[in-house]
DNA sequence: TTGAACTGGTGACATCGGTCACCGGGACAC
DNA sequence: GTGTCCCGGTGACCGATGTCACCAGTTCAA
């Protein structure tokens, strides 16, 4: 899909860039609720069925409703799309591409989990229903496509469609799955062994084989130091677990 | 409850102590669906008004298939009701008492949270529901009174009735605030600040001002070691935040 | 070209917390 | 009594990790 906005884009011959946000309503009619990234609406119809392939558990009753209240939305990487205390009007699913979800106290922070394709983030559909502030920050680790839906709608839909209501507890579930993991690897694993999974797992989520990783960048998503992140490398490489080429970092 | 349940066993002149786990039928058709804990049976009528006390958004007809296909158990203190690798049959919800949950790695546990009156074990429900092994243990920390609804039937309540649906999504969203904040204490707090916080959460909840605990207990739960309690409680007792007598701990 | 910014690398050091060994006091059964 | 637990208390020690200072190579813009 997003190849496909691409060529869209560039057909148009708009000065759009890389870093340009770009907002498709599916319907003229689309509702136009508050969005909080910085935009740039393009009015384009968006054909339901391809929403469809994304979700393909949601009935076309529901999906025309979506196609009526809903929003599409092209969001490029490193984009903030909810943080701590913010109150949220519009809970996403992604469709395309991996949002991190963290959690930070004073310059401290630490990975919780990605949302990736089909999934949906809990904190913005707790946050909306309940008008609450949300607890955590999310950004695009990815260029991203992402389904809005307004949390008042949203609250109406959950009541009157299986499937939605089915989607959010598989999401309640597996977030509270991944919590426990990152909860037992905080307790019992090590440096090493933590760094060493978080690699795996980057590189599963991203399909890649060389990740292309600053040590700063790690060392923030797992709550430590840069100097530790060094250290613990060279020890990884070592033990020739992986080795660090001028490319990035190769998992054996 | 409590105490009229046990007025009840004094007058039936039984043999029962407080150790002894009694069952109560809530009506004599109910169905007995698998029990893990070592229990002795009590057939006795409930009336459907006093579960009504404790839940009060259920429906009437909710309360009467509740009747019909639930079971009431009284369960005493320090019984393990759900433990790791285990295939949940019955899903509780607490109607008096105390219910602990946490997870176990080779010997050290670290507590996730308490399920109090009018909750119930999202662990038990993801499991039950989805027919997957339980992630986490779960122990009575008072005596408790749970209403124990079967697997099968519950997922059709969800369903069918919004008040069920709706007590488990705020269900997972308590507990996915309760471990968010597990992992912000595990991660950016040291040792006295999680002891301490532990105590007050500890104290709040039991309503006990002086709190009876064994150094050992409190290390397991946070998922430590007993000397280090010890050292640290030292430090809180010289920072005057707490007094140890011999009664118990304190909190000042 | 030069300077600034960023990156990885490294040694020195402090701190926290986990481990071990051992002690004395109290409770309890025999 | 006496032996056996359990409990809290303590000192010694160590390993993991966070912190600080500093360095050299690279990139990039002025």
């Amino acid at each position: 899909m997003v190849a496909k906005v691409k060529r869209a884009i560039k057909k148009r011959g708009a000065k759009f860039q890389a870093e340009v946000l770009s907002v498709w309503l599916i319907r003229s009619r689309g509702c136009k609720f508050l969005c909080r990234f910085n935009t740039r609406s393009v009015d384009m119809p968006l054909e339901i069925a391809e929403i469809k392939k994304y979700l393909p558990g949601f009935s076309t009753e529901l999906l025309d409703e979506i196609a009526v209240h809903g929003l599409i939305k092209e969001v490029p990487e490193g984009v903030e799309i909810l943080k701590e205390g913010q109150y949220v009007k519009a809970i996403p699913i992604v469709l395309e591409g991996l949002v991190k979800v963290f959690t930070r106290v004073e310059e401290k922070e630490l990975l919780l989990y990605y949302i990736g394709p089909a999934q949906s983030c809990i904190m913005s559909f707790s946050a909306g229903l309940s008008n609450v502030p949300s607890r955590i920050f999310a950004f695009t680790e990815d260029t991203s496509v992402l389904l809005l839906l307004p949390s008042g709608k949203l609250g109406q839909w959950v009541k009157q469609y299986p499937q939605v209501n089915e989607l959010f507890f598989q999401q309640y579930n597996l977030r509270y799955t991944e919590m426990l993991d990152t909860i037992n690897s905080l307790l019992f694993d090590r440096m090493d062994q933590r760094l060493y999974n978080y690699l795996l797992e980057k590189s599963r989520l991203k399909g890649e084989k060389v990740l292309s990783l600053r040590h700063k960048q790690i060392a923030g998503e797992l709550g430590t130091a840069r100097e530790v992140i060094t250290r613990v490398m060279k020890r990884l490489e070592q033990e020739g677990k992986l080795r660090q080429l001028p490319e990035g970092i190769q998992i054996i």
